[in-house]
DNA sequence: GATGAATGAGTGTTCATTCAT
DNA sequence: CATGAATGAACACTCATTCAT
């Protein structure tokens, strides 16, 4: 029974079918009608609100990376510190929020990141997810210390957030948030330091 | 043109033309077709050498998989010096070796993690490997630190080659070693710092 | 050009043309492409109405034996004679209807029962069929004979039925109904005379 | 290390392998690496020994029926009695030998038949076979019957041994020798005595 | 808006056959 | 004699996509 102002409803369905079916079978084995059949939808549907399959995935990858960043800036509104160390802290949190260290999030992400090397629209999103937390941690870092130790800073730990979580998504365990929370807060501590150390100095 | 005693030769073939195909279709699309193609052979001796198609991406990963540990190997045999801080140089510089870090060796590896998640004789090489990094890395640090200090030591430089190497990886342009080995020289170089405060101030 | 509720008209459709297949070229090769040639439609189609190949054969071989049943069944309802000899007199005739020893019916069950042997699905269904005939006969000898000299009786004549069948169908000849017949015929009225000499003895 | 004088025993090694085969996954799966690996040989030698494919088929074929006549002729030869009802016997016991009525013989026959349906040589082999128990049966016959007699009771005990012997091979249980001698020496102790009805009113 | 029938190219895999060794 | 490397066509099956309803 055909509805008006289905639109936003049925892609909404259709993205978490689709982030279903790359959580059960892989990107590769996500075919449309596996998602179709998760999302209790037929076939043809998905032509209908997407172009086609690639759509769909992008659309799916869009949808993720705006959660990440929901996540992060709701995290920043209820924050009373407004140091460089406390918001440094928020993005490290965001990052690994239980939204992004679960299995569906984490198999997602990888499939999106292998695909994404050979597919241009894809890669532009991957590149501007990517730019977002170096550019976030920068920011930060750039209130207390010198553009350049900032920029290596932020290359650091943005590296550091990215390879904590990727090498807990690939070891098939459950994710040791507290952990590598841990190891980010000593890496951020030691970068803050050394404007503390120059300015003591000084 | 049959010929016995083959097989290795057929094999090593066989596992370039993998690398090949994946580092320009990506995984999704490396048929067989293609890398039989590519690899100047027909359709039917993938089968003959490889029982079928995850038989050949699993020797393939098996090939990268010792291609780097032979590189850190063959980098640790020259070595004069044995300090802890000379090892994990050389682990680090093997990690962001020419061989790791060009166009289809970073595709290739992506693709195999994002495949490993759905399949388990993918994973266990996985792994393995992961594995390895961690272990070589925490090695060297224990001969400084205390066992927690080391593991955490080893978990936060093993994250920081891999977040650095992904990140490199997926921005698409070429790979700035000198930028990543800096950073993940000054990482291991704060860790090891902590030995040597303790054993100065004793 | 797509329509809806097609399923049953393909589902014949397919099946018809299974048969067409295998009375040309055997079950060996009669391939999906073949089937699906002479069914004028094309190749995926029958995954869609049937799970797979094997789909396709258990439900052609059910068509058969329903088509054999539902033969034997008219003949029944348009007996004006209740005796057992009637009834069994139908059975034959079912059996040896044109429609179950023309050439393609001969070898589409002969290529059945050799597949059966090694496919448990088909085995069941090849099962019930044989069995039926059995019952059928065993049903109508035993209103005049006692239950051992019935089932001898129906083992007999059903051995001898598919005999007649069998050995006309690897003749390679037209079939000899007749003469068919006329022996099925003798082998009834001889089991069925043991009840006769019984109850004029009595 | 190739030897001279092997032919019949390769032959006879490859043939016994084919029968094993067809056993064990049926004549459709029956590949020559199957064939080859059972045997304990090397793919590329079939064609050496039999032209193809078919020719190993054909041999097999060949085989199996002359083991069925050896049978029947080696029974013969140790008989006493000459009467024809003795002849008959033996052909019956022939028919329902162990070496006819176990899984793999019966499974061979029947692809056999079905391939046959669509082979000319094989459909000649099979003729043969299917005649020789005919004319085997309608000799014995002749001796006590007119030849219309004797014809139709020898077609009608063919059919009836063929019969038996295919229902009890499609049951899938172990065959039933003794109930199937009882029904055939039945039928033949009825023809016969057909004979002695007129030669008694003579 | 929504369905699902239909397509046909493409996939991995199997296989009989050939032939240099 | 015998091997097994190599081929390439054929196979069943999958799939994204289209479109009449």
């Amino acid at each position: 029974m055909p509805k008006v102002g289905m639109q936003p409803i049925r892609r909404q369905q259709l993205i978490e079918a689709t982030l279903q079916a790359v959580d059960q079978v892989g990107m590769g084995d996500a075919s449309i009608a596996l998602i179709a059949r998760l999302a209790g939808v037929s076939n043809g549907i998905i032509s209908h609100y997407f172009q086609d399959k690639n759509g769909l995935i992008a659309a799916t990858m869009r949808y993720l990376m705006s959660v990440l960043s929901e996540n992060v800036t709701a995290r920043r509104q209820v924050l009373g510190d407004d140091s460089p160390r406390a918001h440094l802290q928020v993005i490290i949190e965001g990052n690994f929020d239980a939204s992004q260290v679960n299995g569906p999030a984490m198999k997602t992400w990888l499939a999106f990141w292998a695909t994404s090397m050979h597919q241009p629209s894809l890669h532009r999103l991957q590149r501007i997810n990517d730019h977002r937390l170096y550019s976030n941690l920068c920011c930060q870092f750039r209130r207390v210390l010198p553009l350049d130790q900032a920029r290596s800073a932020a290359r650091g730990l943005a590296a550091l957030i990215d390879g904590l979580w990727l090498r807990g998504a690939l070891s098939g365990d459950a994710f040791d948030t507290e952990q590598a929370q841990r190891i980010a807060y000593e890496y951020m501590d030691i970068q803050l330091a050394k404007q503390e150390c120059k300015s003591t100095s000084a």
